[in-house]
DNA sequence: TATTTTTGGACATTAAATGTCAAGTCAAAT
DNA sequence: ATTTGACTTGACATTTAATGTCCAAAAATA
């Protein structure tokens, strides 16, 4: 996003306010940003914040388990308890 | 499993080796065990290995979104990025 | 080659999780 | 009623992991 505007990283980073080492890294999966800077890059390049959301979320999750034998059907019990929590929303 | 076989916190907490306090949390949600941990409580109550393991990464993974609006989403986003990383299996 | 941009790596800082201890509650037994 | 044993609670310590910073090195550009 930052490239297809042509802008500098220490542009950038001044904007979200953040150390441009940090971007540089972030940028090439060195850094997970936090949930707040990813608002931030939504809202300066004027993209869908949820849909950057589930983009980082999603990356989280792989992350999680990313090495693990089970990650697959881990990863598929886990959208059944989400839909389960869902269904019965009120509950923690 | 543990009341199932009429144990007390104290003589599972001594084999698991983990203070039985510990053990107390483990029970009622109030800690989540290592990964170590769970897999010796799969040898000590002889259960399957890998399905307490994917109970247990399935618990941490629906923990990591559990509050966000996006939850489900990620999920199901994260699952296709699983199976796409298993496709092309060797690559990180 | 000089200047600017980006990257790499060591280190600092912060945050979050696990683990420990001692005191507290509760139930059963005497 | 008091004691005993099992379990729980909460404050705190410890450990682990992540984010953030600084500065020097590398790469790109003028």
């Amino acid at each position: 996003m930052r490239e297809q505007k042509s802008l500098l990283l220490r542009q950038v980073a001044a904007e979200i306010e953040i150390d441009q080492a940090l971007l540089s890294k972030i940028e090439r999966n060195e850094r997970m940003p936090t949930k707040d800077q990813v608002k931030r890059f939504a809202k300066f390049f004027g993209k869908d914040e949820n849909e950057l959301l589930v983009s980082f979320f999603s990356d989280k999750l792989v992350y999680e388990v990313r090495d693990e034998e089970v990650a697959l059907k881990a990863m598929q019990v886990a959208e059944k308890k989400i839909n389960y929590i869902i269904k019965n929303k009120s509950g923690k």
